[in-house]
DNA sequence: GCCGTTTTCGGCCCGACTGTTTTCAGTCG
């Protein structure tokens, strides 16, 4: 088994360990190093196999390192094979259901004998489930709405959607009298690609002219929590609490809203935008110095009462930002993105203490254009000199142009006759003077099954385009070998500039094509060929997990909207956000060069 | 199951909200 199999068994075992009711730290244990394996590369696994020092990383231990070591030689684990025979299927999808747990689901398989969702559709109905002790109408109710809804509100949602819903919310709270200060936190904060639900954060004001009370405090916040349940798109408001609202939109996106004091925002900002891994290992070195850190504070470990009671006794150090939260604990601040757990605080200690820093992250900003574009000569939305208009109002130098090649005939692709004609179209549009923008002239060129490109060497000569983006968009179904082997034979053709949209994914709809990434990372190294990070939103392909250790190897990156019309253009942003995921900085990142720069890699590879 | 300049055993992050309770368990993030 490989690591992403081998992560999958462990998830299950913990999420079966749970539904037998076992030590929740024993199933986080598990998860931990499913989570762990993930975000190991593929070679760095096979070398710890290999050489057997897995268990010295640290979540690893004497159990799990002998777990994994069974599935990666034999694929099989009986522990698992036992566990999964005593828990049906059902059982599991039980998890999914909003409000139900590892207790209640053992309370309804002992007591009703339910063992899926459509057991217990059928006991709701029945009105068997409100019989039980600690059960209820409410709960029974519940559990059907949540079973009816099940598939729209189990869904992750796309980052580029989920912040078209967040956005409005943040300034429409910013924007209220009560409000002091409003942000959207969590996963969307952090850039993850997709996002399950949507938290915001806000600091109510608690002065009535110059005293400061309790009383301003709560009718504030009763007065941004019916402001926030009675927004249009609201389908249901699930909980609403005094400081606490959460609320479901028609698309089944959910939002909580958590309303604190001032002087608690940064704290409250910190800790629910996690992650949770991240959260942790903060909470650990707080309490390494005596300090309890929480959504409240951070205050004494030592001494009577929660650390919420602290918090309002005034025992809290003061943080007026994030950055403030940090230094308390001897860290430079984290940017949200890096906030994954995995090395970040690390890198912040050091960089607290005068070593080297943290990394100075891309910015939107420092782009100068982008390489793989569309217009109406395939299968984009608007002719070449719409998009180079548009890249000029959004301030770039440069705009590559790269449409579909000859076999993607869906795409309306080019054969050497029509491409040779937009060259020149280009180099005319270039002289004329007409646009700011200078568009190079490329073009995403189809990897053949075999390897090969899609234009012959001699074309190529002919044509003399300024780069080319090699890219995959047919026969998916080829085995690992194959594919590698055909995606390092396209990168190793001396006219491949940059790979395209590396794996295929589309995200929440298309799992990518089978790939032995590790080996295509290396050829790309070794030819000098940058990898693109495809911004489309539902790409953001090559995934941000991979860069940080790709980049550090030497491999370049280009954020490439793939736009296939004016807005698409945009989408770089969401390119920008998970490139900074992945630890990268300009210097990484082909497109912030200017033209100039831009040239002498595009001519030399320098 | 993992982990240890307090520990090889006994901890493991911590609080809000709901629904069922009559003082709290379960779920969630």
């Amino acid at each position: 088994m490989n690591k992403h199999e081998i992560a999958e068994v462990l998830e299950e075992i913990g999420l079966l360990l749970e539904l037998q009711g076992e030590n929740p730290f024993k199933t986080r244990a598990y998860q931990a190093g499913a989570r762990a394996l993930e975000a190991m590369e593929a070679d760095e696994f096979t070398a710890h196999m290999t050489a057997g020092t897995l268990g010295e990383l640290k979540g690893f231990g004497e159990a799990l390192v002998d777990k994994i070591g069974k599935l990666h030689a034999t694929g099989r684990l009986e522990f698992y094979d036992k566990l999964r025979a005593q828990i049906p299927d059902g059982v599991i999808a039980l998890l999914e259901v909003p409000g139900l747990g590892p207790k209640k689901i053992k309370a309804l398989r002992e007591q009703l004998g339910v063992e899926s969702p459509e057991a217990l559709a059928q006991a709701c109905r029945d009105g068997r489930v409100a019989a039980l002790a600690g059960f209820g109408e409410k709960t029974q109710t519940k559990l059907l709405e949540g079973l009816a809804n099940r598939e729209a509100y189990g869904k992750r949602h796309r980052w580029w959607d989920a912040r078209a819903v967040a956005q409005p919310i943040v300034h429409g709270l910013r924007l209220l009298p009560e409000v002091e200060r409003a942000e959207a936190a969590g996963s969307l904060r952090r850039n993850l690609e997709t996002v399950g639900d949507l938290d915001f954060i806000v600091a109510a004001r608690a002065t009535n002219g110059a005293t400061q009370d309790a009383e301003t405090l709560s009718k504030n916040a009763a007065a941004i929590t019916a402001w926030f349940c009675g927004q249009p798109d609201v389908k249901e408001v699930t909980a609403r609490g005094e400081t606490k609202a959460s609320v479901r939109f028609a698309s089944g996106l959910q939002a909580d809203l958590r309303i604190v004091p001032a002087e608690q925002f940064a704290f409250a900002l910190h800790h629910f935008t996690g992650s949770k891994d991240h959260n942790v290992a903060m909470r650990q070195r707080a309490l390494a110095r005596g300090l309890s850190l929480s959504e409240w504070g951070l205050v004494p470990e030592a001494g009577e009462g929660t650390a919420k009671e602290k918090a309002e006794r005034g025992l809290s150090l003061k943080a007026e930002n994030e950055a403030e939260l940090f230094a308390h604990l001897g860290l430079a601040f984290v940017p949200p993105e890096l906030r994954e757990g995995l090395g970040e605080i690390e890198v912040a200690e050091q960089a607290a203490s005068g070593g080297c820093g943290l990394p100075r992250l891309v910015e939107a900003g420092d782009l100068r254009g982008a390489f793989h574009n569309h217009t109406t000569e395939s299968d984009g939305k608007n002719p070449l000199i719409e998009m180079a208009m548009a890249a000029e109002a959004m301030g770039w130098e440069y705009l590559g142009i790269a449409d579909h090649s000859k076999s993607s005939v869906q795409a309306r692709g080019l054969d050497e006759a029509r491409l040779a004609a937009q060259v020149a179209t280009i180099r005319a549009l270039n002289a004329s003077g007409r646009c700011r923008t200078q568009v190079l002239a490329g073009v995403e060129c189809d990897i053949l099954p075999d390897g090969r490109l899609d234009y012959s060497d001699e074309a190529f000569v002919e044509l003399g385009l300024d780069y080319v983006v090699a890219s995959v968009h047919s026969a998916f179904t080829q085995d690992e070998d194959e594919m590698t082997r055909r995606i390092v034979r396209a990168i190793e053709h001396p006219r491949t500039t940059m790979l395209g949209h590396a794996t295929g994914r589309l995200l929440l709809r298309r799992e990518g094509y089978k790939l032995n990434l590790a080996k295509v990372i290396d050829a790309a190294i070794a030819n000098r060929v940058v990898i693109e990070l495809n911004a489309h939103p539902s790409r953001l392909d090559l995934d941000w997990r991979l860069w940080r250790r790709a980049a550090e190897r030497g491999l370049r990156c280009a954020i490439n909207p793939d736009a296939h019309d004016i807005a698409g253009l945009r989408h770089v942003e969401a390119g920008v956000r998970v490139a900074r995921k992945g630890w990268l900085t300009p210097e990484h990142v082909l497109n912030t060069r200017d033209l100039a720069g831009v040239r002498r890699w595009l001519e030399k590879r320098e």
